[in-house]
Parts: C-alpha cells; sequence; structure tokens
RNA sequence: GGGAGCGUAGCUCAAUUGGCAGAGCAAUGGACUCUUAAUCCAUAGGUUGAAGGUUCGAUUCCUUCCGCUCUCACCA
C-alpha cells in the first residue's frame, strides 16, 4: 500500500490517490502497473522522418510495420471505444490511435486507466490519419509506468508562435519549483531540454578542439590540503582517517602546472570548481571550469587559440557567429580587439593620460567618482597604481565590453601566479577575455621563475596576515616542483557555465546547470 | 549582509476604494471509433505562505516571521 506523505494538501492527495487505484485495477487484470520486458525497435522520430512522403494510399497499400515505440504518453484525446494518444520519446512525439475492435476487450482495458504522462509500449502500423497525421495504429497495447502525479500544463504538437506562446503560458513558471525539480521544468518548458543539449555540444567541441591538438585530458584532485590556484573563500571538509581538513579545490592550476613540470605538456581539465561565495544569476558555489596548459606557448598565442576555438564553438553550438542574447547582438566571428589594459581605460575616461599612471593620487581621485559606499572610498584611498588601476578598469571599461574582447597587461599585484613583462616588470604577459561585461577566460604566461613565485606566495601570506580574506597558502612542493623546471608556458581558465550562457541566450546561470544550489528545503 | 519586489486551487492566472475567493487547464462521473490545445453535459476542488494587529468586515491596510526572485557588495 501506498505510504502516506507528509506535507501534501487534500487535493495533491486526492490526485495521487486517484491515478494509485489505477495502477491497482492494472494489477487486477494481471498487469504489473511498474512491469519490465518490453523493448522498443523503434524511435518515434526515425518513423515519422521515414514515412514523410508516404501518401496515405501508399500506407494503406503497404501497411508498414509492425513498429514498436515506447515513451511517456503527453497527450490524450479520448473518444470511449477508440483515442488517439500521443507517445514522446527521445526523438520526438507519434500519434497512435487505439481501438477497441482491434485490440479487444482484454487489450482495450488498460488504456481506460491510462493518465496523461504515463509510460507505455505500443507495436503498431503506420497510417495516415484523415488530417494527414503519420499514426501507428496500435495492434499492442502496454501500460509500462503508473505515474501519481500529473504534469503541469498540456502538451501541443503546434510548432506555430501561437501555440508555442500557448504552450509557454501554462508551463511551470514558478522558479524555485522548476530549479528544484528540473525533472518537471524538462518536461513542461520548452526549450530547457535544448539549452542543456546545447551545453553538452560546447563541452565535446572544446573536448575534440584540445584533442586534436595534441592536448591529454586528465583529473587532479577535487580535495586540496591548501588552498591554491585563485583568490577565493574555500569550502572546507575534513577527513576521518587522517584527521585533516581539507579544502574543496578552488582552482587546479597548481596540480596543472605540476604535470607540465612531470612531462605532460599540453594537459587540460574540465572539471568543477568550489567556492565558498555568494549566490547570484552569475555565481553558483560549484562551478564547471576548463583549464589548460601548453608549453612552449605565450600568452598571445593562447589569445589566437582562445578566438579560434571559442568562435568554432559559436557557430557548432548555435549554427552561426552571430548570438542574439537579450537585447544585444554578440559577434564571436573572428577579429577580437586586443587592448592593453591602461589604454582601454584611457578610451573612456577623457581626462586621464598614460602619464598618469605614475601618479597614483590621480587614479584614486578618478576611482572615487564611481565609489559609492564609504567602505568602497576607504577601500580606495590605500590603494596602490597596480589595484587602482584594475580597479578603473573594473568601473569604467567593464561593463562596456559587448562583442568579445581580450585585454591585456595586468598589474602585477593582483597576479601572483603570472609571469612578469620583459619590458615592464610592473605588469604581467596576461590576459583576459570579456564578452557581455562578463570575465569569460583569464590566461598568462606561467611564472616558472621559484625564487619569484616564493615571495609571490610570502606576499599572499602577508596579505592574508594582514586581514585579506582570499589569498593563497604557500606551497612548498610547488615552489620544489618550480626548481625542478617548468618549461616556459602558458595556461588558460575558461568558466563553462558563463560561455555556455551567452551561447544560449541565458540570463542565470541556472538555466544552464541541471540542479544549481538551492536552500535545502524545510518543508513540502 | 544591504535595498526592491513577489507568495491566491495540482498548473497558469483574476478578484474594482477594505465588502459573498473566481476562470481556464488538469481531475471525477457521463456521451462519443479520425482527434490535433478534441467536443458536449454534469460534479468536485481553497487555513489566500505563517502568526499577530487595525476594522462591523482583510486576498487587499499595518507589524513580525518564513520562502523565493531581482539588485548591490564579495567573486568567475
Amino acid at each position: 500500500m501506498r505510504p502516506a506523505m507528509s506535507d501534501e494538501s487534500d487535493v495533491e492527495k486526492k490526485l495521487k490517490d486517484e491515478r494509485f487505484a489505477k495502477g491497482e485495477k492494472l494489477k487486477g487484470l494481471g498487469l504489473n502497473p511498474y512491469g519490465n520486458g518490453f523493448r522498443p525497435a523503434h524511435l518515434a522520430g526515425d518513423l515519422l522522418a521515414k514515412h514523410a512522403n508516404d501518401t496515405p494510399e501508399q500506407l494503406e497499400a503497404t501497411k508498414p510495420g509492425p513498429y514498436s515505440i515506447a515513451g511517456r504518453v503527453v497527450s490524450v484525446r479520448d473518444f470511449g471505444k477508440a483515442g488517439f494518444i500521443v507517445v514522446q520519446d527521445r526523438s520526438g512525439a507519434i500519434q497512435v490511435h487505439v481501438k477497441k475492435d482491434v485490440l479487444g476487450e482484454q487489450g482495450f482495458a488498460p488504456y481506460k486507466l491510462l493518465d496523461v504522462g504515463d509510460f507505455v509500449g505500443v507495436v503498431g502500423t503506420a497510417f495516415r490519419s484523415k488530417t494527414g497525421e503519420l499514426t501507428l495504429a496500435a495492434t499492442e497495447y502496454r501500460p509500462l509506468t503508473k505515474t501519481l502525479r500529473p504534469l503541469p500544463g498540456k502538451f501541443t504538437k503546434g510548432d506555430d508562435a501561437e501555440a508555442k506562446a500557448w504552450a509557454e503560458k501554462q508551463a511551470l513558471a514558478d522558479v524555485e519549483e522548476r530549479y528544484r525539480r528540473r525533472y518537471v521544468d524538462l518536461l513542461s518548458n520548452p526549450g530547457v531540454k535544448d539549452t542543456f543539449v546545447k551545453r553538452t555540444k560546447l563541452v565535446q567541441f572544446i573536448r575534440s578542439f584540445l584533442d586534436q591538438r595534441g592536448y591529454l585530458e586528465v583529473e587532479t584532485p577535487m580535495m586540496h590540503p591548501l588552498i591554491s590556484g585563485a583568490a577565493a573563500r574555500p569550502f572546507v571538509t575534513h577527513h576521518n582517517v587522517y584527521d585533516v581538513d581539507l579544502y574543496m579545490r578552488i582552482a587546479p592550476e597548481l596540480y596543472l602546472k605540476r604535470l607540465v613540470v612531470g612531462g605532460f605538456d599540453r594537459v587540460y581539465e574540465i572539471n568543477r570548481n568550489f567556492r565558498n561565495e555568494g549566490v547570484s544569476t552569475k555565481h553558483n558555489p560549484e562551478f564547471t571550469m576548463l583549464e589548460f596548459y601548453e608549453a612552449y606557448a605565450t600568452y598571445h598565442d593562447l589569445m589566437d587559440l582562445t578566438e579560434e576555438m571559442i568562435s568554432a564553438a559559436a557557430v557548432h553550438v548555435t549554427g552561426g557567429a552571430k548570438v542574439t542574447y537579450g537585447e544585444h547582438q554578440i559577434d564571436f566571428g573572428k577579429g577580437w580587439p586586443r587592448i592593453p589594459m591602461r589604454q582601454a581605460i584611457l578610451d573612456r575616461v577623457k581626462d586621464l593620460s598614460a602619464n598618469d599612471f605614475g601618479d597614483v593620487e590621480k587614479l584614486r581621485s578618478v576611482a572615487l567618482r564611481r565609489a559609492e559606499t564609504p567602505a568602497d572610498k576607504a577601500a580606495v584611498a590605500t590603494m596602490n597604481v597596480g589595484e587602482a588601476t584594475a580597479l578603473l578598469f573594473e568601473q569604467y571599461v567593464e561593463g562596456e565590453l559587448i562583442n568579445p574582447t581580450f585585454i591585456t597587461e595586468f598589474p602585477v599585484e593582483n597576479s601572483p601566479l603570472a609571469r612578469r613583462n620583459d619590458a615592464n616588470p610592473a605588469i604581467t604577459d596576461r590576459f583576459e577575455l570579456f564578452c557581455m561585461g562578463r570575465e569569460i577566460a583569464n590566461a598568462f604566461s606561467e611564472l616558472n621563475d621559484p625564487i619569484d613565485q616564493e615571495q609571490r606566495f610570502k606576499g599572499q601570506v602577508e596579505a592574508k596576515a594582514r586581514g585579506q580574506q582570499e589569498t593563497m597558502d604557500y606551497d612548498a612542493d610547488y615552489i620544489r616542483a618550480l626548481e625542478h623546471g617548468m618549461p616556459p608556458t602558458a595556461g588558460e581558465g575558461i568558466g563553462i557555465d558563463r560561455l555556455a550562457m551567452l551561447l544560449t541566450n541565458a540570463q542565470s546561470i541556472r538555466d544552464v546547470i541541471l540542479f544549481p544550489l538551492l536552500r535545502p528545503q524545510t518543508s513540502k
């Protein structure tokens, strides 16, 4: 008997009880409402394609089949002693005609216990209904899974604008419910499935792109003894047997570079990073990152590679290089501008000149114009040239970069793992890729001088001592690895979720993560 | 954490100035063997997120709490 469920309304219970009772009646007919063993030999979409050009007369003469399909019933139009049902499988949906005079009393009885949403198996021959739709005339009807809860909304096959608007209007709209019960969202909201198919195509494309260039995909630890690879607050967990705290990784960077030391001179990893920070439309605590490292390449080479990879990915995923995102059109076609950070600032702050980047007071005063809170203003007052430059970029430039744009020559202060520029030691051989005002990629020629790296680590430790929360730990083994020698290398990280957002016109990162993190439910 | 908004039937949404809580779909019973969002007849479905307050009367106004969304801050 059905176990009692808590926190359900009487209406909900009644709806479930009615469906449960139908399952019991199926048992009375000798049928298992959750039976196994029906193996469909065909797919709805294949049958529709195969007979797309066959006339009603041809089908009537040849009676192609028998075909067997299985899937979820998304629509029922009942006529008492006959009915049309629409069966949806992974390939598409096909209409099935069930008739009492064909199936007989025994074969027809389970159809009368059908609810929309149930899974069924059908064997039948193809014909065209009077309205011209390719349909299976059922010679066998098998209930496969009895569903106890209804689907929201109503299915329509119509693909004109009016039908789509109608379907959307009644689809599951409650945002929380859509994320919490993605399985319903996928069934109810048109387009959700397509978004996640596109996300998978994006990742598949990137893998094959890098594989073809001789990169080796690897997996490095997700549980780290030290905080490394990025400036972020980590999740802390505990290993009982070793009795040590471990950090969920915030970035795989130092492990991947150890592999370059070990001779894997083209490596990449696509996997999750975890950061214990705010949740927003652009932030999920676990997110997917591509990181790759190529020995003997420079950050200039990686700009070439990035442009080629992402513009080709855009075409592969969306069908074209011009992509609609909200109100904007993003052009992923090649020829992306490459602008030094200082130049990008000068382009937008007219009363600033190149010489002012030696004048920290001047930079602070410009930054103060857009510092709103007292805390912001206090932070500006203590900034050095590099920090103020980075802030000016965020304040005046970042949000304006709609089409893909590389920003280069980052200040050394906020690039603790990047190689210094040979001509100007105050900046690093680094770029970030911006698109729609957001950072999509971050890359640099790697710092492979162990002495310099050791000093930068010490700087991080001192910053932590001063109270800065997002700092890296001193990683002695990583210094040791560099002492064994890392060839000149360039490396890059690309936020896969954010790239997927751009290519699927998703306004929230939660729309491209199947099960985004939500506060656990206390009731309901 | 700050600010703004939202919460009504299983789903999508109404409810005039504070005046009987409604519709479509889904469901249930009935009719119907070519429908496409089937059609027709009938029925049932509610602690209006929770608690308190103002009022003759609260879905509506006030307070607190819970939850969600957006936004700012931190960050990718």
